[in-house]
DNA sequence: TTAAATATTTAGAGTTATCTAATTAAATGT
DNA sequence: ACATTTAATTAGATAACTCTAAATATTTAA
């Protein structure tokens, strides 16, 4: 039915650094720095590979959508970013991300990812509220602090929303999209949560829908309607609509040989899993 | 001999915000939030705050030097800031900060300070190394983070260089100042360093001479030679160049009555004192 | 108390990132 | 295949922060 495959991909195509301004960067930056690019371009260079990995064209308009700014501002964006090698840039035809640009990009989506996790695990922050704080963390932090959020969390491969989180050379796991509004009737898991509104992600949290949990798909109703699911075995079910199953990704259950593991632990910590409690302060919210 | 006094003070006066402009900023930003004014700003009250706390003019050559910054760039943003309400200003006669401005210097004083103590207790930072990324860290951050922080750490009340941090209300501990180079023969406890040079900094944590620390000054060589201080009782002692002993600033052990343990605990827990490490992960730095 | 030294401000510019309005290119539908 | 719609670019500005060099005010010392 589904076609699933774990595999290892680098989108730049080298592990070893070895061109031109991305070499310098390597060189001059030690752990205890930034970043050689403000904040600015990064959020571009960011939002560029979102575009990309949704197999979509990064055309100016796009980009201007996610970032909220007017057609115009990215225009010259890209036109900068072009000429700094961080992307190719036709004029009319949009962007596609160089191997340094795609590299810098994936340095600030391991940022992201790992502070949210960070975030959820050491501070207590709730899943729908880490996106916002990493956004502005992951310009800010220094890479001795990402290695530290790193090994304090062991090395954990996914983010509290199931996101994969790239490693420090830029690789990533590369998992099947098998979004639950297009699965059959049967048995999954929650495998990630692509959506980063808090609204949605504490309605989801309220629904009990959660990556790593499991649940039974029982019925679709016709003309767009809702899904109906089961969470545990004897309860009530839940209805939930089509547009937020587009959100929610998942893996069958029986189908699949269970791969060792990969898709319930997060590395080193089976305890730990994504949206687990490990904040202690008895304090309210 | 030495005249010691602990007594609270708020530097803006009131502890209810009802200033004009200062309001708006307490109304509109949420605890999510992070600043009303540009990260830019902030360093200029803080810069501006520490030249006040040392009781000096706050002249525009001094805030330049500060920041690093020209001279001419410091005038224009002194006449921004006091358009702004956060400061007092005549033009050759520097600034001092007003009841906004000083709140505002401390609550970014308030988030330095916790951040560095985090940085150290949680991420396993060494104390000559907090302070850069406090510096970047301290504008990004939101108050919910910084809430969150307070709570992880037990609400503590000195940073890893035995500096008061601020409470939420911008009070502050006052502690007397006491420079080791100034001190006369006799018994100490080291209760902060103010100096963020990260070399001077590991120097001392080479010597043992960190806050908290306790240890006998036997002699001061003269025409501004080194201290000499023993440690520990049977051990050699430790030589102390003058110009170090200016950054130091010490308790006297003896005279004084124990004070409920306000120099040693670091509130409530006395575990972890300031340079204690809590740090986990085994692995190399 | 006036000249020299020092500190500060003014003048004129540059950079980065953004905007709106106007123009031009590309895509689309009949 | 052409006219219309849609998308993208250019033109012209603005705001925040910074600079250097020149002018001016203040302080200091003879």
């Amino acid at each position: 039915m589904h076609n699933f495959s774990i595999a290892t991909a680098n989108y730049f195509g080298y592990s070893k650094v070895d061109l031109g301004r991305g070499e310098r960067y390597f060189m001059v930056y030690g752990s205890n720095k930034i970043s050689p690019v403000s904040s600015t371009v990064e959020d571009y260079l960011k939002v560029v590979l979102k575009i990309e990995d949704m197999r979509q064209k990064a055309s100016t308009s796009k980009v201007a959508r996610h970032l909220d700014v007017a057609d115009a501002t990215v225009t010259d964006m890209l036109r900068k970013l072009k000429k700094s090698g961080l992307l190719e840039y036709r004029p009319y035809y949009g962007a596609t991300l160089t191997r340094q640009g795609r590299q810098m990009a994936l340095r600030i989506l391991r940022r992201h990812r790992l502070l949210e996790l960070f975030l959820n695990q050491v501070l207590g922050y709730g899943w729908e509220q880490v996106h916002g704080e990493a956004e502005r963390l992951e310009h800010a932090v220094s890479d001795f602090f990402v290695a530290r959020v790193d090994a304090l969390l062991n090395f954990p491969v996914k983010d509290p929303h199931g996101e994969t989180i790239p490693d420090v050379q830029g690789f990533r796991q590369v998992e099947d999209d098998v979004r639950l509004a297009e699965a059959d009737l049967g048995q999954y898991r929650i495998r990630k949560v692509s959506n980063s509104d808090p609204e949605f992600l504490a309605y989801l949290d309220r629904m009990g829908l959660l990556p790593t949990i499991e649940f039974s798909l029982q019925e679709k109703a016709p003309f767009k309607g809702p899904l109906k699911l089961f969470l545990e075995p004897k309860h009530p079910p839940i209805y939930l609509g089509l547009e937020a199953a587009k959100s929610i990704y998942v893996s069958p259950l029986k189908d699949i040989p269970q791969m060792r593991g990969l898709s319930t632990d997060n590395r080193r910590s089976p305890n730990m899993t994504v949206s687990g409690r490990r904040w202690r302060p008895h304090e309210k919210t």
